[in-house]
Order: structure tokens, then sequence, then C-alpha cells
RNA sequence: GGAGGGAUAGCGAAGUGGUUAAACGCACCUGACUGUAAAUCAGGCCUCUUUGAGUUCGGUGGUUCGAAUCCACCUCCCUCCA
């Protein structure tokens, strides 16, 4: 193990705040392997890369030979995390939150070192406790303290909702904490206030308190927002290559800085002398090699000029059947699912942004003859073969 | 329990009897310009058998030639009082 000044220095690059800094040095002193605990909420159950600012940081703690608890909140994500919500949330039912841990799982270890990682489920403890301990653990904190929290004072003075099950969401993560007897408890920004709730309970309940460190937030593909599958604005893991890669060259410029940042070692200002469109690329093609490899970025990046650059077609557009030898080309944009209804079919070809065989289509009373394969276009980038 | 206020398209928000499929903003889509960037510009953004027709303004019924707009009841939300 290193020494806990060099682990110390190495812990704190790219995080916001570890609350406090001297307890966390005292830690590493003890010179023993600490918990991390690291709980995700089985929600959505793609990791995106918003996670893996995360998750690189939990494999350099565990390379620092520290070991590291998954906790898949299955029974907390029956509540709902409030944070940074501005209405309630909906729950998930029980199954819902295990089918998704599974996926869950088998996508973290493609970054973590899974014989460094304990992976637990707070329904073990969380559903066995009675409401007499719920009572005990309720009363550790006051409303008063709970309104401090950024999105209940919002959802308070803007007279949303808040429902008492959703006070309990910072207790229960807390009580997790306690339960593990965590020493450390790493999360993004937004989960500061159910983080610091760790350290409160575990004091209550005589532990040391945990040490919290929080980590910048990825903002999403659209720039603007935190990067959440729900909000459809990010790039996950497991995107195959050539998504990954379009994804990535669709960011603006400021955001692949924010990127190369938050995702990548490599030097700022260096990345700021490219061509924006170069670093892009690069910036690209490193993440496609970090989840796949390097053939496979080239072959993204190969693909990605041809379609783009050059205008051709990608190779792999999707194929379907129609069972007509000719069809409308409206009824077509419309039954292909390329058009959400006809009359959507009809403003696109209006707008001029349908083509078959890379031919404009002007006229929505166009019969489209399928006896030979079609190739149809609608926008910039959505491709369909169609034949008989 | 009492008194009052509100619910409009994905979101926010106008509209209080008739040129209102419903202003405006955001989001989104298409086109132009590009680096599948940003910014900008133009157009679009309920559906259909589309120069026309149908169905929308929390729900149900009613008044009226005509309702998102008026009335009744219901559902949900909020405020004040207790």
């Amino acid at each position: 193990m290193k020494n806990s000044d060099e682990q110390l220095k190495i812990i704190k690059a790219g995080v916001i705040e570890a609350i406090p800094e001297e307890e966390l040095l005292k830690k590493l002193k003890k010179g023993k392997p600490l918990r991390i605990k690291w709980g995700a909420d089985p929600s959505a159950p793609d990791i995106h890369l918003g996670h893996t600012v995360i998750l690189n940081k939990l494999k350099q703690l565990q390379d620092l030979g520290h070991e590291v608890i998954f906790l898949i909140g299955d029974f907390t994500a029956m509540i709902g995390d409030p944070s940074g919500k501005s209405e309630t949330r909906k729950p998930l039912s029980a199954l819902e939150a295990l089918e998704n841990a599974k996926t869950y799982q088998s996508q973290v270890f493609r970054i973590l070192d899974k014989k460094k990682t304990k992976v637990v489920y707070n329904s073990s403890w969380l559903e066995k406790m009675g409401l007499k301990e719920v009572f005990t653990l309720s009363s550790q904190y006051t409303v008063a303290r709970m309104l401090e929290r950024k999105d209940f004072k919002e959802r308070f003075k803007n007279q949303s909702d808040i429902t008492v099950l959703e006070f309990l969401y910072p207790l229960l993560q807390g009580y997790d904490s306690v339960h593990l007897g965590a020493d450390i408890e790493i999360g993004g920004t937004d989960q500061k206030f159910n983080l610091l709730m760790g350290r409160t309970l575990q004091q209550k309940y005589n532990q040391e308190p945990q040490v919290v460190i929080t980590l910048p937030l990825l903002e999403g593909t659209d720039g603007v927002n935190k990067m959440s599958k729900s909000l459809n604005n990010y790039i996950a893991i497991t995107d195959s290559p050539k998504e990954m890669f379009g994804k990535v060259m669709s960011i603006s410029d400021k955001l692949m800085l924010r990127y190369y940042e938050l995702l990548t070692d490599c030097s700022l200002p260096e990345i700021s002398a490219m061509h924006p469109k170069e670093a892009k690329k690069k910036l690209a093609a490193l993440l496609v090699s970090r989840f796949y490899d390097e053939k496979k970025a080239k072959i993204a990046e190969a693909e990605f000029e041809s379609i783009f650059s050059k205008g051709n077609l990608p190779r792999d557009i999707p194929v379907k059947k129609m069972g007509k030898k000719e069809i409308n080309i409206v009824l077509l944009l419309a039954e292909t699912g390329l058009a959400s209804s006809k009359a959507e079919a009809r403003r696109l070809i209006k707008q001029k942004g349908v083509s078959v065989d890379s031919q404009v289509v002007i006229d929505e009373n166009e019969v489209v003859d399928l006896c030979a394969e079609r190739i149809l276009k609608v926008g910039k980038r959505n491709f369909l073969r169609v034949k008989s």
C-alpha cells in the first residue's frame, strides 16, 4: 500500500469535496483497506458516462488496495430518490428493481475489479426493519433540517408535493452506511445531503463517521442537464462503438472540453490547441477504445467519416420487409415508424427531409416500387432499407 | 371540519361565449450554413381518406345557433382558518 499522503493526493484528484479531509487522512493512516460505499439506484439500468466518473474513482481506490461496497438500492428504489428532482418520483416495483440490478452489475464490472468489490442489496436489511427501528431512525433528524436540503426547499417553496415517504429516503440511505460500517461514501455532488446523512447517523449510532467524497456531475449530450437516462441525453457504455462515436461527435465544443476534463487524463491546454473537430474525434476514439478496443474505435471512426464527411451510406442499415410490391410514400414512412404519424410524414416530405435512393421526395402521392430494395432516409441520420 | 383559488397541447404560460387547433417561451423535428459543433436564418410541431374534415383545453352532464370560456356534479391540487 502506498503511504497515506500519496494516497490522499490520488484520491483528491478530480473530486469536488472530501469532507472532512483530515478524517480521510486519519483513516488512510490506519494502513488498512477502507470500506468504500457506492450506492446505485437501479431505476435506469444503463450505466452511462456520467456514472463512469465515479466508477473510475472507485477503480482508483481499488487499485490503492481498498474495498468497494457496491450497494444496490433495490429497497430504496421503491421509494425513489428525491435528490435533484422537482417533483415526486415514480417508485419502482420490487421486480423491476431486481431486473435492473442484474443489468447494472454486469455493466459495472467492465470498470470495477470484481475481486475487490462486494455487492450488497439494501433490501436484505431494510426489508426486515421493524416500525420500532424506523421510529428510532426517524427521530434522529428534524423536519426543519430536512427542509434545508435544496430540492426539498424548492419544492416546499413552490408548493409542490413532498411525501413523508421521501423524507425517509435520505434517512435510509444514511442508515445503509451505519449497517455497512462504511469508511467512505462516494457520490455525485447532488448526493451531498444524502451522503452527509450517513455521517450524522453513524455518529448517532456511535460509529466513526464516514468521509464523504463528492465528484462532479457530467452534463449530458445536451450540454445543460446532468447526464441521465430519463432525459435521454446520455451515452451508455453499452452503446455500440458506432453510436458512441457518433454521439460524442455531436456534442458541442464546450462540452467536449468538459468531457476531456472529467473522463480523460489528457492535458486540457493541449486539447484546446487542436482543431475542435480533430479533438472531438480523438475523444470519441478514446472512449470507444476504453469500452471496446482500439480496432473497433478505428472502424467506428472510418464509418463516421464515410457517412458524414463523404456522404456515403452507413453499412449496417436495418432492413424492413413491407409485404407489398408498392406503397405510397406517406404510408411507408408511417408504417416503418420513421414518421410518428401520417401527418408527420407529410410534414417531413414538405420540408424536403425524406429521400428514397438519394432522391429527395417532393410529392407526397409518390408511390414507391418495392420490387427492388429501396433505401429510405429521413433527416440526416435515419436510414432504412425497405423491400417487399 | 370551514372559507377561497386552480387544473389549457412534452413542459412553462396566454386566452374568460363566436375569424381559437388555441398567442408566446422552452424542448423537439426538417431545411440552409457547417465540423452530424455552436450561433444564426427559414419552416414545422393533434389526427385523418389534407385546397377539406374530425377530435382537443382535468372528468361527466347541461345552457346556447355557437363553449377552453357560462351552470351542475365529480376527481385531483393549492391557500387561509381550525
